[in-house]
DNA sequence: GAGCCGACCGACCGATCGGTCGGCACCTGA
DNA sequence: TCAGGTGCCGACCGATCGGTCGGTCGGCTC
């Protein structure tokens, strides 16, 4: 059967669906546009004829789950509330934000800490703008740490550190697949599992940074 | 392999370093066999008489990266004092065992997540090797969190998120790469940085965890 | 109808992948 | 002295890689 106007699921957004699930999966090199094409129920030629290249395709998949987290975890960052509050927050939206898709904390993962796939050329426009608007979420959240020691309620802590320390455990915690099931005794994406990490990972950053976590 | 092997700088080893440094950038997707042995100044051929795949060379670079993590890591979880002072340790020791070989964090963190390259067929019984040392660390770190909770010294925290939110933060930090770089505003591992950085951790961890953090 | 266009496809390309093979140079123990 | 093992190599293999090309098909507009 082939796809005609009729099919309203777009066949561009079908591909970049599965490429996030085998991107997130298998990392940039790790998977072919064969596999992607094949799953997406197309031929590979029409992948090109969606995206220019491998690594556009792969660009705007990191995109897409870059402004998903974006757009949870900014509101909270700048929502109303002291600091505290909004330490609060913005943990409760990073659990929120990267159980939405289970592919998210992966990729995302990856993307923080595979220094670009492909510096081979320079990295297209695309690459950029990922960039940007991560670093502005980080820049955000830096001010909060910021705020929160001035105002007197968090600790004199090291800002770059304490925004490494906590970038890496939310994110890890759901990108760590099979060894966090191991570790966890089970799924992490359960409904329990979730809640529970949610309160947990709260009133762990809360004691880290809060003077009176009480 | 008897006497003449080892007087002759060793050729295995260098692959063992250069296969490290190169795995740890790119994954084991992302470094081909002949980019091994380019770098190590041999043939291609010459690694497949020293390893007998590139899973299997994988697999030996990433064990020998958990054999030195474990070796700097057991004393301090396994040590005396209190698990408060056990708990300081262990993440000096983190810190110190990541720091040594800089690609150590990366490596660590990709085979933690990365739901092993290579299911492909049967894993290698080296791979079962590096999954049951990993999980005897694991386990022994999730046991001093009991302790200090049973002790009356930590929080009556969640010992697998905890588990997962200190093994998350310690890793992804020294992991981090440009990224890191970026939020540090100079290198992850500087003297300073590494000073601040096991100050600022051991402080984090201890705020977190233990009831009584003064 | 004619003409166009976007979506799609199979066949194909050069390059590179992991891995094999036969053989060369060298050392060692008998 | 020589058989045998070790370390290493270039040449080669089938498979797969990302990407291209020519062309088909159906719907749209005039």
């Amino acid at each position: 059967m082939t796809a005609t106007a009729a099919q309203i699921p777009n066949s561009r957004e079908k591909i970049l669906e599965v490429a996030e699930a085998l991107f997130s999966r298998s990392g940039f090199s790790g998977v072919g546009m064969r596999e992607v094409a094949e799953q997406a129920g197309l031929g590979k030629s029409s992948l090109f004829h969606h995206f220019a290249s491998k690594q556009a395709l792969f660009f705007e998949v990191v995109g897409h789950v870059l402004v998903r987290i974006a757009d949870r975890v900014m509101p909270a960052l700048e929502g109303a509330g002291c600091p505290t509050e909004r330490l609060d927050a913005t943990s409760d939206a990073m659990v929120d934000a990267l159980v939405e898709h289970p592919t998210s904390a992966r990729l995302l993962l990856r993307s923080l800490f595979d220094d670009h796939p492909f510096f081979a050329d320079e990295l297209p426009p695309q690459g950029h703008a990922v960039d940007a608007a991560l670093l502005h979420l980080i820049g955000r959240f830096q001010q909060l740490i910021r705020d929160g020691i001035e105002l007197g309620e968090f600790r004199d802590v090291s800002v770059v550190d304490a925004t490494q320390t906590i970038v890496g455990a939310a994110v890890f915690h759901f990108a760590s697949g099979d060894f966090g099931e191991t570790v966890l005794g089970g799924s992490l994406f359960s409904a329990e599992a979730v809640a529970r990490r949610r309160d947990e990972q709260r009133a762990f950053f809360r004691h880290a940074l809060v003077l009176a976590p009480a």
